[in-house]
DNA sequence: TTTCGCTAGTGGATTACATCA
DNA sequence: GTTGATGTAATCCACTAGCGA
């Protein structure tokens, strides 16, 4: 939004006859040329009490400040869609500003206490599972999906797009507690290796600090790797034995001589893996 | 009375398009 | 005609309040 709160006050104070929160073009605001400019982000609608909200609308007269406007309360509302899609949803803006306002709960203001406080009602089952379904087709709606399920569901546009946006939600969070636990199962799984791991390293060091080490010691060590099996396997001048990754299988390379491939691997310098791993820390950026 | 899930409002960020210099 | 700046509308997400079970 390009529309800093002091245009959005200035625009406020000075033009009262024109909604700062339109989504409407100009030719649709012709349409609908009486509606007041009240702030719509700052006043609550009406609440609904006693009200069936998953009735059929039955008059036009919309229970919210989306009537006062004749369209929705905010910037986000009306067209649900993939962006870069103007055309298609200029098409359905009026329609579906009309359906909103169709689309009413058939309470007036006096009817809803117009105390400002709102009322949450919750959807049918039946439309749940409509929703649901169409949710499992496609996770987000153009605006004439969205204006055909509203129309079917005798909801409004508005409400079928934050019900998408709310189910969208939960899809994340879900899958985020998916993620953490995935994560922490990891976290928890190489914990355990490097522990073992650094185990083994002191036995090594120990090992090589004591004078039979040396005197036992073979010439330096070549590890082998088959590109296929991925088996380890060491070689020196005076051992073909177990000098290998423990956490590779070792296998003396006889049994590998048919591969004609074999490359040597190097042995790097001790590096511990660390007890968190480092993604973990990264907050992913933003693109 | 408290808790939890759901519905909806709000603000910021982003994108596409229109207009103008 | 092209290009960059600017404005506007639409959409998304994150956060949150409020309602109902």
């Amino acid at each position: 939004m390009m529309i800093g709160k002091e245009d959005l006050a200035l625009s406020l104070s000075l033009s009262p006859t024109i909604s700062t929160t339109t989504n409407c073009r100009s030719h649709q605001l012709n349409l609908l040329p009486s509606f007041s400019s009240l702030d719509t982000r700052t006043t609550p609608p009406a609440s609904l009490r006693g009200i069936d909200m998953n009735q059929t609308p039955v008059t036009e007269r919309e229970d919210s400040e989306e009537d006062m406007h004749g369209m929705p309360s905010s910037p986000n509302s009306t067209n649900s869609s993939s962006s870069g899609k103007r055309n298609e949803r200029d098409q359905v803006t009026c329609e579906e500003h009309m359906l909103e306002r169709a689309g009413s709960r058939g309470l007036s203001d006096e009817e809803d206490g117009g105390d400002g406080s709102r009322k949450k009602l919750r959807l049918s089952k039946d439309q749940s599972a409509v929703l649901e379904e169409s949710f499992k087709e496609h996770n987000t709606l153009n605006p004439k999906q969205k204006a055909a399920l509203a129309q079917r569901l005798n909801l409004r546009p508005r409400q079928v797009e934050v019900w998408f946006q709310n189910r969208r939600a939960r899809t994340k969070l879900k899958q985020t507690e998916v993620d953490c636990e995935f994560l922490k199962r990891c976290c928890e799984n190489l914990t355990e290796e490097n522990r073992r791991l650094q185990k083994e390293l002191q036995e090594l060091r120990a090992l090589k600090l004591s004078p039979q080490f040396y005197m036992q010691m073979n010439p330096p060590t070549t590890l082998t790797m088959c590109p296929s099996c991925e088996r380890v396997s060491s070689s020196s001048a005076g051992n073909s034995g177990s000098a290998g990754s423990s956490a590779a299988t070792v296998v003396p390379p006889s049994m590998h001589q048919t591969y004609q491939h074999h490359r040597s691997i190097v042995p790097a310098p001790w590096t511990p893996i660390p007890l968190r791993p480092a993604f973990l820390d990264t907050p992913p950026q933003r693109s």
